[in-house]
DNA sequence: CTTGCTCTTAAACAATGGTATGATACGGTG
DNA sequence: CACCGTATCATACCATTGTTTAAGAGCAAG
């Protein structure tokens, strides 16, 4: 009783803090965010970061983890395991699973925030990346390599995920060109980018069936063009 | 002769401010970089910048319209225009030019400042994007919709832009990445990181090619489904 | 009421970074 | 030589930022 009372009342501060955190973090990044920011937007004091923390390194690791738990999406991911006998169905799920998380609200801030440390890398960059990118991106490479009928390290694998990769981040770090092309944008368009910027599921699995299409026809074009040599 | 002189000793200055801030820009974005490691880097006072430019401001847009003059390509840009009634052969061509511009050696800094304005808009954003990547993406979308055969505010002629612009801008900005993977890397994955990070214009036209192969397959795949529907 | 603990608060500290200033050196002009 | 505009230099100024510290508020236990 008397403890829970205690806990719950640092929780609530100590809760807003990570949470007003990790707007400002992926709103401004690590170095531009300002403490004296995060602790005023969370109705807290300037030395409560240092308290509940111990500086803003720390903080901003707890906000990553916190990230990270929070982006695991809700069905597991596909893999080449899940059915041998067609790698192409299961890339094109892969692709598509990969560019929801990516896309999707659950998993914006994490992505937010590594596309932030692709650009000033902090000492977190490397477990983050580790985490949160790795296995995922294996699991693309095996499902490539399939497809295209060579091993996981031809060049042409790295490529081709390299390609699919490239087309879902753009989305997350392209924002404020997006924004700036409201400006001569059809009603059409200007729908579709607010849809964007609300994390509109619907709009999000649509992108994620383009890039799917996009990226099979492109597969399997290199897998021809291997064939042929 | 005389002014030849004072005007010689000042360029010196100046013109080194200005290399040491492209590159000092380049690696740290305009926050981080700080005026006292440019100074000395360049072997000037500290109160160089503030008086040759007027300050960091000032240098950095110095530096913006510097870095662009010179990521002026060989070849001109390819357009519809050029050859109206083969729009697939135009559009190839137009993504090669593209993707080495945006990929090679001459347009290293534009693109790479360009991708940290991306994150951190400053004020001289707007101008730079207008004039180094509007024209470009609007002969991108005309050749898409050619070869889509709709008119360019039909959705998957942005859609199909963003795909072959997104598989760009990750070379340039997933540096760190790349860099990381050295680790886990085969010696043949070694070799293609060292010439990417030399700008080998072999390894660059091979990326383009790449680039224009599976961006023209799976913008063809487009086509028919929208042929289809 | 006092003790002990957690949490909050205000003020100060040290470091950093961009800018402004005044002095000085240099080279060509009258 | 005196004069003047340009360029460089050392230094000081001022705002900002992360961190620390010491005092105090709230609350349960003895």
């Amino acid at each position: 009783m008397f403890e829970m009372m205690l806990t719950e009342k640092s929780k609530t501060t100590r809760q807003k803090l990570l949470a007003v955190a990790t707007e400002v973090f992926v709103k401004k990044g690590f170095h531009a965010a300002g403490i004296r920011e995060i602790c005023t937007a969370a109705g807290a004091n300037l030395a409560a970061v240092n308290y509940h923390f111990g500086g803003k390194m720390e903080l901003y690791k707890a906000v990553l983890s916190h990230a990270f738990e929070n982006a695991k999406p809700p069905r597991p991911m596909p893999t080449l395991a899940d059915d041998p006998s067609h790698p192409q169905e299961q890339l094109r799920a892969w692709i598509v699973w990969n560019a929801e998380r990516m896309l999707g609200a659950r998993g914006h801030a994490v992505y937010e925030l590594i596309v932030r440390e692709l650009q000033d890398p902090t000492p977190a960059f490397d477990d983050l990346l580790e985490r949160s990118m790795q296995p995922i991106y294996a699991a693309g490479e095996t499902l490539v390599a399939a497809v295209l009928g060579v091993s996981r390290d031809h060049p042409f694998v790295q490529l081709c995920c390299t390609s699919v990769f490239g087309q879902c981040l753009i989305y997350r770090y392209s924002r404020p060109i997006i924004e700036r092309y409201q400006r001569h944008a059809s009603q059409q368009q200007l729908d579709m980018i607010q849809s964007f910027l609300d994390h509109d599921p619907a709009l999000i699995s649509g992108l994620a069936e383009h890039i799917a299409n996009f990226s099979l026809a492109g597969i399997t074009a290199q897998a021809k063009r291997i064939g042929k040599s």
